[in-house]
DNA sequence: GACCTGCTGCGGGGTG
């Protein structure tokens, strides 16, 4: 105990909080709140608005909502008052667990856990006495509402505050507007307004971030801003040279290691300057997580030396993610771990020195969500380690090879996030395959609804605006042919057999998609699993888990695949598809390439290829066409983002443009004459986002959410199109290549 | 040629 106490610049807020909760926080040795704590106290003891408190990791967030709201139920003494706390991780209701009971214990205020490995009898002690802080999933709230639905009310009714933790993981997602909805159908239940408190260390825009908390009145939010310091950050990229393809791939014996002698020279390098030290290795795939992995162990071992690399991804079993954790946690030896945005998320690592990113990595904001795991400790530089391989050019070379596409996006990137920018996420997408999802729940929960209080319920009150009326009563009767609902003579909405089978079943809960997996086991021992359409043969050698394995039996029904250890082996493919680039980062890139300033942090091979890049983009004259002729080919340099490319490519092909690509920084077309495209982006220049709309083709392509298989065609074109395309951008893309493609 | 997250109720059998 120390015998100074916390006090506040005004000295009242901490003397607002319940005895009890004084007395933990002096038990802590604590001599000040941290400044988020301390401005959180008033608003939320008031209780009337919604709250927002964005401050960095380590700053007591949890703390910060929880003294005020505990001193709330504990005021309300013998009544039932309740906290209900939202988490997208099972594991972190684990850990939040841990540190709220403990501040609970002399309050007796019970904490009860709530998700998929909670026992039944936990849960049935909580449905007799709904009191306490209740810390739950989205899935299992949504289960809640189906399976217990008359007792919402009940259970909802004397619920304080709601706070939505990793609040920045939410928006923008499937799940994201899940769990919008779960919020609006609990106020609902328990009639009232429920005031909701975010959390978050990286909110960009906290108008977004606002606007996502309370649908249709982000004014009512305030803002708990915790400046960070301003922390030093240290860059180097490098550049590798892989050697030319072989042309004739079947006669070149050492093909394989041509390919890899890039790779193996980062994991030497890798090898060198993380080991002795705490390091993240971020390769972009699971599949280049394995190939790490193994190739800095197996270096480790033929230098006899500790093996100090762990892999980390979503297909890994949980006891050999645990294993890679408590390495990176334990402090007593150095440990680095080669992993995907599996450690991008909240799960306490504690510091590490430096984030290695092999290539440009899927987006600037999540660079920096990376770049916050490192440099932690007062007066330590945050160290960003950027590694690159381009091809060697040939004759044959396309402009992406010519241009080091990879090499620029990362300089591109770097820059964008040395100036404070990032992505924002996407908050127009329509997601009306969780609306699909919600609608059902409604009418499990309820035992069945009508069709105007559900469009009030979700459209005019609720976080699905910006569907008309017909629309929705479209989408109801999409859902009728497809026996998902069915209507009795009084009208009333009721779930229709293939309905009622749906959502009875035990994936209704989670917004996604999950695909069948193969388990992979190793004597009794599921090690991980692969996705179903990976294939998969008896005596096929693999690399998993960072380790060499022969697959010995292959049990098709039960998708059991029994592997033992063994010296070869190539790693598996998870599947997967192009991450989507913003055109903010494709601006910077023509950037880079156009201008001649030396780029301060790149190594001797990065500068070389880079100013290769830059001579190739004069000697293409690109600054001034973007519009380029080869044979038959056509490339379209828009140097736009994916939104706007994917937007032309689908509006192209409904003009009959059929053969059509987006490359990246440009489109190809084959085989149409220019004055054929000419007039196909004349058209696209002057018609309307409707027009476009019946211009969408290839509809099956666009089933990418849950429920996107039960959508009205005309409804899916535009759930996909809010999601993945910007029609705008090509409008504007359009006016600029007409110039270009006039002869 | 990316990534990640989540899950009920019931019946049968064992234990106290």
């Amino acid at each position: 105990m120390t015998s100074s106490r916390p006090s506040s610049s005004d000295d009242s807020s901490f003397d607002l909080l319940h005895p009890s909760i004084q007395r933990w926080v002096w038990s802590k040795g604590w001599t000040s709140l941290r400044d988020a704590q301390e401005r959180a106290i008033k608003p939320i003891l008031e209780g009337q608005r919604d709250l927002i408190i964005a401050a960095a990791t380590a700053a007591g967030k949890t703390e910060a909502a929880f003294l005020p709201i505990l001193t709330r139920i504990a005021n309300a003494g013998e009544e039932s008052a309740l906290a209900i706390y939202t988490s997208p991780l099972k594991a972190l209701i684990n850990d939040q667990w841990g540190r709220l009971e403990q501040l609970c214990e002399s309050l007796e205020i019970p904490v009860i856990p709530w998700h998929g490995d909670i026992s039944q009898s936990r849960k049935q002690r909580f449905l007799r006495h709904p009191r306490g802080v209740l810390l739950i999933t989205p899935e299992s709230l949504e289960a809640i509402f189906v399976r217990r639905g008359s007792e919402a009310p009940r259970l909802f009714a004397e619920v304080m505050y709601v706070v939505v933790d990793e609040l920045h993981a939410f928006i923008g997602t499937e799940r994201g507007k899940q769990m919008q909805s779960l919020l609006h159908r609990m106020e609902h239940a328990a009639t009232k307004r429920i005031p909701r408190i975010g959390l978050s260390a990286t909110l960009g825009d906290m108008n977004l971030a606002a606007a996502y908390l309370r649908p249709g009145s982000p004014s009512s939010v305030d803002l708990i801003v915790s400046k960070a310091g301003n922390q030093d950050l240290r860059v180097q990229v490098r550049g590798y040279l892989s050697p030319a393809v072989i042309e004739d791939p079947e006669n070149d014996s050492e093909g394989e290691d041509r390919l890899l002698g890039a790779e193996y020279a980062i994991a030497d390098h890798l090898y060198n300057v993380l080991r002795g030290s705490n390091n993240l290795v971020f390769p972009n795939s699971r599949k280049k997580v394995e190939f790490y992995t193994d190739a800095l162990r197996r270096k480790c071992e033929s230098d006899s030396v500790p093996v100090e690399f762990w892999p980390h991804h979503g297909c890994l079993s949980r006891s050999i993610r645990e294993e890679t954790e408590k390495a990176l946690k334990a402090g007593d030896r150095p440990a680095t771990a080669v992993c995907t945005t599996t450690l991008e998320l909240g799960i306490d690592i504690g510091a590490v020195k430096t984030v290695a990113q092999i290539g440009p990595g899927p987006s600037v904001a999540s660079i920096r969500q990376r770049l916050g795991r490192s440099g932690r400790r007062p007066g330590e530089p945050a160290i960003l380690r950027s590694y690159n391989i381009e091809q060697s050019l040939t004759d044959r070379s396309s402009f992406s090879d010519r241009l080091r596409e990879s090499l620029v996006q990362s300089i591109a990137m770097i820059r964008l996030l040395l100036r404070g920018w990032y992505e924002p996420p996407n908050a127009a997408g329509l997601h009306l395959s969780t609306l699909v999802q919600q609608i059902l729940s409604v009418i499990a929960e309820r035992g069945g609804a009508h069709a105007g209080p559900l469009y009030r319920l979700f459209v005019l009150e609720g976080p699905f605006g910006g569907l008309t009326q017909p629309e929705f009563g479209e989408l109801l009767r999409g859902l009728g042919l497809k026996d998902l609902i069915t209507q009795d003579r009084t009208g009333l909405l009721l779930l229709g057999q293939t309905g009622e089978q749906l959502v009875g079943s035990h994936d209704f809960y989670a917004a996604f998609t999950s695909e069948d997996e193969w388990q992979i086991v190793c004597q009794g021992q599921t090690i991980g699993t692969l996705p179903i359409s990976s294939p998969i043969f008896v005596g096929m050698r693999l690399i998993f888990a960072g380790r060499r394995w022969l697959a010995t039996s292959v049990e098709d029904e039960a998708l059991i695949v029994c592997v033992v250890a063994d010296p070869g082996g190539m790693p598996p493919s998870f599947g997967g598809s192009r991450a989507s680039t913003h055109d903010v980062v494709r601006s910077e890139m023509r950037s880079v390439l156009a201008t001649a300033d030396q780029v301060g942090f790149l190594d001797q091979t990065a500068n070389a290829l880079l100013a290769e890049a830059r001579r190739q983009y004069a000697d293409l004259n690109l600054s001034s066409e973007i519009v380029l002729r080869s044979g038959e080919a056509i490339s379209l340099f828009t140097w736009r983002g994916d939104p706007t490319n994917d937007a032309l490519v689908l509006i192209l092909r409904g003009l009959g443009i059929e053969r059509v690509e987006n490359e990246g920084i440009y489109l190809i077309v084959e085989k149409y004459g220019i004055d054929r495209l000419h007039d196909a982006l004349t058209d696209i220049a002057e018609l309307t986002d409707v027009d476009y709309m019946r211009l969408l083709t290839d509809v099956f392509n666009m089933r990418r959410s849950k429920w996107d298989w039960a959508l009205p065609d005309s409804l899916l074109k535009q759930s996909f199109a809010s999601l993945h395309l910007s029609f705008s951008g090509a409008r504007t893309a359009a006016r600029e290549l007409v110039s270009g493609t006039r002869r």
